[in-house]
DNA sequence: CTTTCAAGTGCACTCGTGGTACAGTTGATC
DNA sequence: GATCAACTGTACCACGAGTGCACTTGAAAG
């Protein structure tokens, strides 16, 4: 194990984290390295031992927050599946535990990099842009996988591209992650994700099998 | 009319057009003064003339844009109800327009400056993102209003909150557009916008009626 | 035809920030 | 005792935001 030389040097991960608070509240271009080696308490030089620019404290910034969005998506499916055999209702059940887990936020959800870099991807290189997309086609991959074991047991009404649906999950988080901000409604967010839930639904469970399946 | 005083005189509206512009690529702080001038063709001095500072223009390019989205909204209903007498077709009606005019645009949605500020709302004063609420809950009003209508005549399979459902539409927007942008896919927003109308269907239509209203 | 006023120009200045360069220090580990 | 990762310290440059103020211009109103 020597991916810990000196002691501790955790000064990376807490760069990267007073970094992610700051971006998400007032974007790349206006969060300044001065303000964030001040939080970290290191000098201007210790700063660029670990980035050699700006862009590369996207980059890891970009990595990291997809790296842990992905590890909390696999324990929290993984924890619904445990819970139930069926792909539909345990996909149900993992997007009420989602909806629960965004309404216990004691300060709401505290944003979306990779939102937050789609409305600044001019400030980046061509890599982190590449990175943004493939973190949404992961999302897309991940959900389309466990729409398609849906719907095999559970024939769709009607004709739905599983792509779309994967990909409204993402919309769906987004999109309510900036309601409730813009709104300062911590609830907002889980409630939008709970309608998701209820648009599955009606598209896997035929009427007489949705009707008493309430909550 | 004495709003053109002098000849033309729209120096103005072409500021806050390349600001916009900027804004929705780099963000608000990237957006540099300099640029603007330089692609307007005026002085800095012009530039403060017109906006005392960058707030200013912050503002003013809010309540331009939330202007013009209300007035695209207000002309999009207008003309899907001038098209069919039932508040319900006239959403839907109306839903499938607002795909058409998104997936035409040449180069994808420029974005959502709603979107844009919410994720850099600390480099603005407590006016501004006052104004960016108010601009969500005026969409939220504007939506509720129909769909109460639609409700009356069409009462919704089992208990839905009218507000969320309103908010749903800002949500898929905010979240289609974010998601077009990333995955440079101009369709992607359109068809979340379809995916809404499925779901809004699917609520107040009951099976039997849905099932020979496809397309 | 002169006064007035909106809509600017020109210039000089301060400050914060990104980024470079490079030499030196510290402390755990081998 | 040497090595190396992980820093510190100092000095420096260029650029852009934003301020302040005096000055100009051209259309319109009296």
């Amino acid at each position: 194990m020597q991916d810990a030389p000196r002691k501790g040097s955790d000064t990376r991960e807490r760069i990267l984290a007073a970094a992610q608070a700051a971006v998400l509240e007032k974007g790349f271009a206006a969060t300044s390295i001065e303000e964030l080696i001040a939080a970290v308490d290191i000098t201007k030089s210790g700063f660029f031992y670990h980035f050699k620019d700006k862009n590369e404290l996207a980059k890891a910034l970009l990595v990291r927050y997809v790296e842990r969005e992905n590890a909390l998506f696999d324990d929290l499916f993984r924890r619904a599946d445990e819970l139930n055999e069926d792909p539909l209702h345990g996909f149900l059940v993992g997007l009420k535990m989602m909806s629960e887990l965004m309404a216990d936020l004691p300060n709401g959800h505290p944003g979306c990099v990779v939102a937050s870099f789609c409305y600044q991807d001019r400030l980046f290189d061509r890599e982190v842009r590449d990175l943004n997309a493939k973190a949404v086609l992961g999302w897309r991959k991940r959900f389309r996988e466990r729409l398609e074991l849906i719907a095999a047991r559970y024939p769709p009404k009607g004709a739905v591209d599983l792509d779309d649906l994967a990909d409204m999950l993402s919309v769906i988080a987004d999109g309510g992650i900036i309601l409730s901000r813009v709104l300062k409604d911590k609830q907002a967010l889980p409630r939008q994700i709970l309608l998701y839930r209820d648009f599955i639904r009606s598209i896997f469970l035929s009427p007489d099998r949705a009707a008493n399946d309430g909550k």
